[in-house]
DNA sequence: AGTGTAATATTGTCTGAGTAATCCCAACGG
DNA sequence: CCGTTGGGATTACTCAGACAATATTACACT
């Protein structure tokens, strides 16, 4: 009977905010995908079957893979099914492949990866802000700044500013292409501090960095702000190593890709 | 009767590749918001309305919306509609919305920006490229430059060859968020490519600039590949900006961002 | 005036049928 | 012997219509 199967479905789609069925099924799979159960190459089960044995309509996991196709994540043909792309193809910097990876478990060399390309990326950003920041965006740092310091790294108020700060430094970089990093980036800020809370609370206050980076773009010296943000993105690296170091493996790995 | 319709609809779609009706629709509302015939904040027509006026399925419409929907074009809840998203929400980067935005008339400053954020990532990555690539990736390299050797960059195949290049340097960088910027970063060297070719035909060889990248890579030299693969890409732009000069404007536009 | 509640509009989900594209292979002709 | 072309089967794709969930809005009640 339908009844229960729907409050059912209802409670377990309820424990993530609002997404929808389809929401919920694309993150799945997803899920599946980034952690590697699904392998490229792989063909997920035919339409039929799979909305079967997830006790779902056609039409909600139709609308998953959509979803995950637009992603780059998997690609459907008729006659052949729905397989999944290879990993250079994946929208890595899309939020929400960014927080399906870190849903399961980051990979060590992955997270590396990220950090290289935000302290690629994130010091250029803050040199251009420096040079093009508006008095709009200068009070959204600032507010950004007295949430951190009010609301601990451990409380998710805190990390909203954190976010907040990147979000509103990114912004004033005043180009449309690194502001549309702002959402993966923040999504990995988040996670890694969550990372480094865990094993490693709070052990360095990172404020300090932060008033640096906002001091340099309100002086409007880009060198001055590219090398506090470096150092901050630095930093941070640091402690996310630290509080994986438990782990620690063979060195020689941390520079190869992550591709099989 | 369904007949007409459906041999009208199969023309209207064989002009592009194998984008299936709801890759059709997607695309005609992508274009038309990164276009900006819908602002951010719009609401769209519902669902019923907007898929009547377009003679498809309210299932085919639908299934458009997820996939601008996964591209952080609209957003839609119920009761309310689908709104289309604040610019700074878009994944700009995302290889769709990149053509998309270079389907209709690319913006002068966004183009700019374009060339801005390449030429941060793109030499930093030649730099990794120099120090991590494989035998196979340099095989890779070295091909794509024959390519282009072979066939101008007014052709097709050349324009291939030229994104076959930059794909191949970028996989070498062993980075796999550097790597997922491959597709948004060849489809804008292919457009830009374009605009160059139809203003101004083949000024410049570009090939002596590519091989000092691949030499620097070759000899494992990241400051000579850094150095080259910049020089690279501001040539490139100069180029694209010499082609787009007949409506040179004031200059102080060129900085300041796309925002409304 | 504030608060809870019901009406309502819109997206969301389901079902079942029929269509169209693609791969595989076999038959054919070079 | 190899390449090409046609048929057949499989799969995603599209359609239509109904019902459910949800969030906004308005209204009644305290």
């Amino acid at each position: 009977m339908p009844n229960k199967k729907s409050s059912a479905r209802t409670n377990a789609r309820a424990r993530r905010k609002s997404l929808r069925l389809h929401g919920t099924i694309a993150r799945d799979l997803g899920v599946l995908i980034v952690s590697g159960r699904y392998k490229p190459g792989d063909i997920l089960n035919g339409e039929i079957d799979a909305s079967d044995r997830l006790q779902v309509s056609r039409t909600a996991y139709r609308e998953a893979v959509r979803i995950l196709a637009a992603k780059g994540l998997v690609e459907s043909r008729p006659k052949v099914g729905t397989r999944v792309s290879p990993q250079a193809r994946w929208h890595m910097l899309d939020p929400d492949v960014l927080s399906w990876i870190f849903e399961f478990e980051p990979d060590d060399t992955l997270l590396a990866n990220l950090f290289e390309l935000r302290k690629i990326v994130e010091p250029e950003a803050a040199a251009l802000a420096a040079l093009r920041r508006t008095d709009e965006e200068l009070q959204a740092m600032e507010q950004a700044l007295k949430g951190m310091e009010q609301h601990s790294l451990a409380s998710e108020a805190g990390r909203l500013a954190d976010q907040d700060f990147h979000s509103a430094m990114l912004r004033a970089s005043g180009n449309a292409f690194i502001v549309s990093l702002t959402s993966g980036i923040g999504a990995a800020v988040s996670w890694t501090t969550i990372f480094k809370q865990r094993h490693n609370p709070l052990r360095r206050d990172p404020l300090p960095d932060h008033i640096k980076v906002y001091e340099a773009v309100k002086a409007a010296d880009p060198k001055a702000a590219h090398a506090a943000m470096l150092n901050l993105v630095d930093l941070a690296q640091l402690d996310t190593a630290n509080s994986r170091k438990p782990k620690a493996k063979s060195a020689t790995a941390s520079i190869s890709s992550a591709r099989s």
